[in-house]
RNA sequence: GGGUGGUUAGCUCAGCGGUAGAGCGCUGUCCUCACACGACAGAUGUCACAGGUUCAAAUCCUGUACCACCCACCA
């Protein structure tokens, strides 16, 4: 006998093994079936997976799966992504760890060691997914990466074909930088965080002495690159003002006062400092002006360019300086309280500081507009479609993408430089190795992925790379096409592409998806997937985002090792309901835990009938009351579960077989296949149960893969026609059924609760069998119910039911109402004939209270005349039958006195 | 400042025009020969608030409050 409770450890082990040794989730392009595809939103490289990965990934498995066992190829990609900044972080800190940085290595160095951790922990992150029970196909050959060849290939081509458009160039721009990633950001990769800070009110004098302007800054010290203070043009304070000098307080330096649009009018004193180097609006208003940009906040975020006082101090310091110093020249007019947002890098929650520089940028514009009208025609439909509307206004307002990166891990800018070509466009560090490039300056760029033999202009070949390497949003963007191998024509790139279905996270929309759309039109011709199915965010089960300094972080394997994979899938899945962020509480788990023991058990309940050397069960299948109910059920919990996949409600084709399951299969049907089991019919059953509970596994499988897999393998040895692993069976069919059955088992499932009722309100012990009476005045249920006697009997443990029109409620008798039935229920000994009255009193008036209601809307013209007639006809029934309760209980009250 | 979503049983959430539901938790009985990770039974809701549409509103519309998230050049 197998033990009484599940143990997922070694069922997974096995399986997850087995199934990857058989290559079972390898596809191959087969022009004959559709393909269903799915590129996995690859895990970047900095460590473990966490319970979103877990839940993504979940998502994409029960799609995949199901559409493997609808008779589509169905193919999900595996791969990883090397994580740009993301990674290199992790390096540092691994390095800081060692007490050096990642300049004591050197570029190269560092590198190679990159690589050795990708070796590391790709491996790692292949085998959580290979543990989640995911149908990828893990072999090396399979599995993709960001940064491998044909990805890097493919990179490249992007790289040259939209510099050759046009649609990537290289200028001085504002952007945002991190003073401790010491990288250039783009606007996504900026978080904002409310800050308590003040509002400094500064004087400015006029040159000519006639007076002074007041600006308002939160950031004193960037006074120090002022080129001008910009008022609106409409505001009549400062009319006639326009064009007058002032003079920039502790500097020589004077300024013009400028007048333009962008200034809001009843922001502070109306009047602003404008920093062109420093704050993205300063340097649009700049722009118009002919302002000059003058940079006094380095990459290091330290103060340069400005007298010899503040240069070298950080900025804060730099701050308390300025301020100090200005409020000693009486300068500083007041200093408020103000709370405002300021930027922080996504990566390192460092200050971000926005600054001129010149880099790498994509166009986006006209990338844009074609991914607007794709997310519009719904040629990429969302799910939910209420990020629709996000997306293409995101879209609509989209920013030019700065991709250069000044880190080292990722991939290269694949433009050279030849030394004598380029100049003074080329700056090294104290190394001697190329650290900046100014197109400004002179730099000349030649284009290529691997270093030029020569220099196209010069002949020279003293070439060197460009040091920065490409935002790691840019391989992602290609992914669902680099995974095929573009920019080679390949067959998988002509089969797979485009895909089926984008599974993601909503925080990536812009971050990623959007830019796949786009560059999938652009690069493809289409877009790269038809349908994008966003899910929530994992949270904790207060519904805080999961972070490590909050100390709430879920570890996906801890919960698999203590409760197994399946039930972490399906709590997972049961909570994802209307694609909201999901609070994870572990207590969920036990929910799943014990659906997947309920199967478990449920296989061992039948195991225990079935003959110990198998063989098929070829009886007839059996036809009465209980087998033709199940099989409707059966039927219908499948219709439900399709059809919510069809419109992706995962959660609601997983409940639709849940309660098949446990409601309806083990709850009642096997309970009364128990007598049946020991008599003349047990083949005839076990067939049936057979047929029904590995229908259900089927249909189960693409969500709990392995206990569902299990169960089939060691069940399937009784079938007719046995199949192979359940991926490659089809997913069940409905069986046609006419749903007559199931109003006649409702009829008797009411009897037996009354009954259950009445045993447990007046405490019969649960093993005792008791008398019932079935009194009605309706011929044919009479009939329905003597035909169900047996069942009664059997579940409301009923050793002598009587069922007839006239019979004499007996005397020391509980009653209680069931559909058309007055049921009976004879004591032994004294009855509480309070609490009998208390309860049919209660009956009454609940049937009352309902009659009242019904008798007012049939007694309301407007509704008669308005009500649709099935409406009416409804509450006409329910109406009678309240009336017929009624008169029942006053009987059963007036005889108890 | 703009936008989106939410407000239903103690908790987490379904339902989205015709008598309020599930899971967990809680109470009672039972270790009934598949499962105590179980069975049976039970309690618990002015469906945020205010108007409106409708014969009929948790469900549609308008507004209010609160919560959450996203976006924005909040000097």
């Amino acid at each position: 006998m197998l033990s009484k409770a599940y143990d997922p450890k070694p069922v997974e082990a096995k399986w997850a093994d087995t199934w990857q040794k058989e290559r079972l989730f390898i596809s191959t392009p087969s022009p004959d079936k559709k393909p269903f595809v799915v590129v996995i939103p690859p895990p970047n490289i900095t460590g473990a997976l966490h319970i979103g990965h877990a839940l993504n990934n979940t998502l994409q498995d029960v799609l995949i799966r199901y559409a493997r066992m609808m008779g589509r190829e169905a193919y999900w990609v595996p791969g990883t992504d090397h994580g740009g900044i993301a990674t290199q972080n992790v390096m540092e800190k691994q390095l800081k760890a060692e007490g050096k940085t990642r300049h004591d290595l050197g570029r190269e160095e560092f590198i190679k060691r990159t690589w050795a951790w990708y070796e590391e922990c790709g491996g790692t992150i292949l085998g959580q997914l290979r543990r989640l029970g995911c149908a990828l196909d893990l072999d090396k050959s399979n599995v993709r990466f960001t940064m491998d060849k044909p990805r890097a290939a493919a990179v490249f081509e992007a790289f040259r074909y939209m510099w050759e458009k046009g649609q990537i160039y290289r200028r001085e721009r504002m952007i945002n930088w991190c003073t401790r990633c010491g990288t250039a950001l783009s606007d996504i990769e900026v978080e904002y965080e409310d800050e308590k800070s003040k509002l400094w009110h500064i004087k400015y004098a006029f040159e000519d002495g006639t007076g002074s302007v007041t600006v308002a800054t939160t950031r004193p010290e960037t006074m120090l690159g002022d080129s001008a203070v910009a008022v609106n043009p409409e505001d009549t304070r400062y009319k006639g003002l326009h064009g007058k000098k002032l003079k920039l307080p502790l500097t020589d330096r004077v300024i013009p006062l400028v007048a333009d649009e962008g200034v809001e009018k009843d922001f502070g004193t109306g009047a602003v400092k404008i920093t062109p180097a420093h704050d993205p609006l300063d340097f649009e208003i700049g722009e118009r002006h002919s302002l000059e940009v003058l940079r006094v906040i380095s990459y290091e975020g330290k103060m340069v360019n400005c007298p010899a006082k503040y240069a070298g101090l950080s900025v804060q310091a730099a701050r308390k300086a300025v301020v100090e110093d200005l409020s000693a020249a009486g300068l500083l007019e007041k200093e408020e309280h103000y709370k405002h947002s300021v930027s922080k890098c996504s990566r390192c929650s460092s200050h971000i500081e926005p600054l001129v520089s010149e880099q790498w940028f994509v166009k986006m514009k006209d990338m844009a507009a074609p991914a607007i009208a794709a997310a519009e025609k719904e040629d990429v439909k969302f799910y939910p479609a209420s990020w629709k509307k996000p997306f293409t206004q995101w879209l609509g307002k989209i920013q030019d993408w700065c991709i250069s990166r000044q880190i080292w891990w990722g991939h290269r800018i694949p433009v050279w430089y030849c030394r004598a070509c380029s100049g003074a466009g080329m700056k090294f560090d104290d190394k001697g190795e190329l650290s900046r490039v100014s197109f400004e300056d002179g730099a000349l760029p030649v284009i290529s992925q691997d270093k030029p033999s020569s220099c196209p202009k010069c002949g020279g070949h003293d070439l060197l790379q460009d040091p920065d390497v490409l935002d790691t949003w840019f391989s992602s963007a290609l992914w669902p096409f680099s995974v095929f191998g573009w920019p080679e024509k390949t067959k998988e790139l002509d089969y797979y592409y485009p895909t089926s279905v984008l599974v993601t996270g909503y925080e990536i929309l812009y971050l990623w998806v959007a830019r796949m759309v786009m560059s999938g039109i652009e690069h493809m011709g289409r877009p790269p997937f038809s349908q994008v199915y966003v899910h929530g965010i994992v949270r904790d089960k207060h519904g805080k985002k999961m972070s490590k300094s909050l100390g709430n972080v879920v570890d996906p394997l801890v919960m698999v090792d203590k409760y197994g994979t399946d039930a972490l899938r399906f709590s997972l899945m049961a909570q994802t309901m209307g694609g909201r962020d999901i609070p994870f509480s572990e207590e969920g788990i036990v929910g799943g835990r014990n659906f997947v023991n309920k199967l478990y058990n449920a296989a061992r309940f039948m195991q225990m009938y079935l003959p110990e050397t198998p063989a098929p069960v070829t009886a007839a299948k059996p036809a009465e009351l209980a087998d033709r109910w199940i099989t409707e059920r059966y039927a219908e919990a499948l219709r439900k579960s399709r059809a919510a996949m069809a419109e992706y409600d995962l959660p609601k084709a997983q409940d639709a077989l849940y309660g098949f399951i446990w409601d309806e299969f083990c709850d009642w049907y096997l309970e009364l296949a128990k007598p049946r089991l020991q008599g003349p019919d047990k083949d005839k059953v076990l067939a049936l149960m057979l047929e029904l509970f590995t229908g259900a596994l089927k249909a189960l499988h693409p969500f709990m893969p392995y206990v569902t897999e299990e169960l089939y393998s060691s069940l399937k040895v009784y079938l007719p026609k046995p199949g192979g692993y359940l991926l490659n069976e089809a997913w069940p069919e409905a069986p046609a059924t006419d749903g007559a059955a199931t109003a006649a088992m409702q009829e008797l499932m009411g009897v037996i609760t009354q009954l259950r009722v009445v045993r447990s309100q007046f405490e019969i012990p649960p093993g005792k069998l008791i008398k019932a009476l079935a009194v009605s005045g309706d011929a044919p249920a009479l009939d329905r119910l003597k035909a169900g006697a047996a069942y009664v009997s059997l579940l409301a443990k009923v050793e002598d039911l009587a069922v007839g029109r006239d019979l004499p409620k007996p005397p020391r008798a509980i009653s209680a109402i069931a559909g058309a039935f007055n049921l009976y229920v004879p004591m032994d000994g004294t009855v509480d004939l309070e609490k009998e009255k208390v309860r049919m009193a209660k009956e009454l008036d609940k049937a009352r209270s309902d009659s009242d209601q019904c008798r007012q809307r049939l007694g309301d013209a407007a509704f008669m005349a308005r009500a649709p007639k099935a409406e009416i006809d409804k509450i006409k029934a329910r109406s009678e039958e309240c009336g017929g309760k009624i008169s029942r209980l006053t009987a059963i009250l007036e005889e108890l006195g």
